[in-house]
RNA sequence: CGGGGCGUAGUAUACCGGUAGUACGCUUGCUUUGGGAGCAAGAAGACCGAGUCCAAUUCUCGGCGCCCCGACCA
């Protein structure tokens, strides 16, 4: 893409109304748009990056097994007060509504019931299971106070995946497989080495759940973590008696600030039982169906990176959720051939017109600077929207056809022939 | 939800009970081109409502919005 053509502009400064670092980056950047407290929009190369994200997850849910499908925003009241979590005594972070019909309607927050209800239409044997399903889906949540910019919104893309097993060794089993494709994606977006699954509480459904906490000074979590065996214990529930459980030791826990950026939850028939979602064994005997929950935000993991990996000159972006694999950056400028100078910078633009059009060509996703602006603002630009390689395109390049390549992440200039850009 | 702070051009900010200033950005022209360029000219602003006052962007009250700390986060 153009950059010419490209709609947002960066910023030079951090907008007053925001704190946590992603928001500041992000925005300046022209990566996401803050709309309200808490409610983001994704611009063109925010949802770029977004999307990768969303490639990658998908990828490995489909690897495990998980079936894509997506639900309503709109929730029905009745299904969920049969499950008791209409109430909002039960569960105080409704956006709730009503239908000018009459009734009430709710934006949904999680899809536990809406899914099993539709399972009760699908699953009647045991020839059925198990069944994994899963969606990207925006979740509404009537927080309080929205905090650390895109890391904890009202409103937030959400990938939940459901499992439905016949009984809880065929749950484990796919727990295990969950949990193992969860760590893929966390290496493949370039957090793995600071991602450790974290022992939680299971809140009403289960004594445990897992969580993936990020260890990052801006996260909201506190995590006790063993370094040599690789998973934490998260501060609520950092017991001896918990500890001793999962065999650990006090004294090699550290303490840690972590972001959580993934769970999972083993359901049970905590939502099968109310819901009616039962299956006929090979007896004839009628047994609910075993069920997990495995969320995972991809804007949230977005935020992540972003706190990680940014530098003092703005974001820096892994290659597999990069926006823009190059940013190919012209010094020329097309123009007028007989002035002083411009002979030598339509050069440039025109050696630099045709490389874009040989890398788009050769497949490469490619953001061009080709406007005229001077060189200092193109390069701290170029710094700020954190793609991973430079091609700079200058006076040298029309001359010896090399480019300099610069690593966004290292800072490492690499002379490069025009071939090797290719590779 | 408890406590605190703040609302001034597109952005970041300053001052002030009486004509609202600066920087970036934007427009036009000329110059400049390897790290957010220079000169000149220009467009653009007080969250909403009520009150006090000769006069309110400024003071008071209410509303709305934003931020921070805490609480909450199935």
């Amino acid at each position: 893409m153009r950059q010419s053509q490209l709609f947002t502009k960066t910023r030079r400064e951090a907008p007053a109304d925001e704190v946590a670092k992603n928001a500041q980056l992000l925005v300046r950047a022209g990566y996401i748009h803050k709309e309200m407290a808490g409610v983001y929009s994704y611009l063109p190369l925010g949802l770029r990056t977004l999307n990768n994200i969303v490639k990658i997850i998908r990828e490995e849910m489909n690897a495990i097994g998980g079936q894509e499908l997506v639900m309503t925003a709109l929730q029905d009241k009745e299904l969920w007060s049969r499950t008791d979590r209409w109430d909002d005594e039960k569960v105080d972070n409704w956006f709730k509504t009503s239908f000018k019909s009459g009734g009430e309607t709710g934006l949904g927050i999680t899809h536990e019931e809406p899914l099993t209800r539709i399972m009760t239409e699908h699953i009647s044997s045991y020839r059925d299971l198990p069944v994994y399903a899963y969606q990207f889906q925006t979740k509404f949540r009537n927080e309080l106070r929205a905090k650390s910019g895109i890391m904890r919104g009202k409103e937030f893309l959400m990938k939940d995946l459901y499992s439905f097993s016949k009984d809880e060794a065929e749950h484990k089993a796919f727990y295990e497989k969950a949990r193992e494709a969860y760590v893929k994606i966390f290496n493949r977006v370039g957090l793995g080495d600071q991602t450790y699954v974290t022992f939680a509480s299971g809140g009403i459904f289960s004594e445990f759940s897992e969580e993936f906490q990020t260890v990052s000074d801006a996260g909201e979590d506190t995590i006790y973590v063993d370094e040599s065996k690789k998973i934490a214990i998260n501060k609520e529930i950092c017991t001896d008696e918990v500890i001793a459980k999962l065999g650990l030791k006090r004294e090699k826990l550290i303490e840690k600030k972590a972001i959580e950026v993934g769970n999972i939850f083993n359901l049970g028939t905590r939502f099968s039982e109310p819901l009616g979602l039962s299956y006929t064994d090979e007896t004839g005997v009628h047994k609910p169906v075993v069920m997990g929950s495995y969320g995972l935000g991809p804007t949230r993991l977005m935020g992540t990176i972003v706190e990680l990996m940014a530098d003092n000159k703005g974001l820096v972006w892994p290659e597999s959720v990069a926006p823009f694999s190059v940013h190919l950056v012209s010094l020329g400028k097309e123009g007028d051939p007989s002035r002083r100078g411009g002979a030598e910078a339509d050069e440039i633009s025109k050696t630099a017109d045709t490389l874009y059009d040989d890398l788009v060509k050769a497949g490469v996703e490619v953001l061009y600077d080709d406007r005229d602006n001077s060189v200092g603002q193109k390069f701290a630009e170029s710094d700020l929207l954190g793609i991973p390689k430079r091609i700079v395109v200058g006076k040298k390049s029309v001359e010896t056809g090399i480019f300099e390549v610069v690593d966004r992440a290292t800072g490492n200039v690499v002379e490069t022939p025009r071939a090797e850009l290719f590779a």
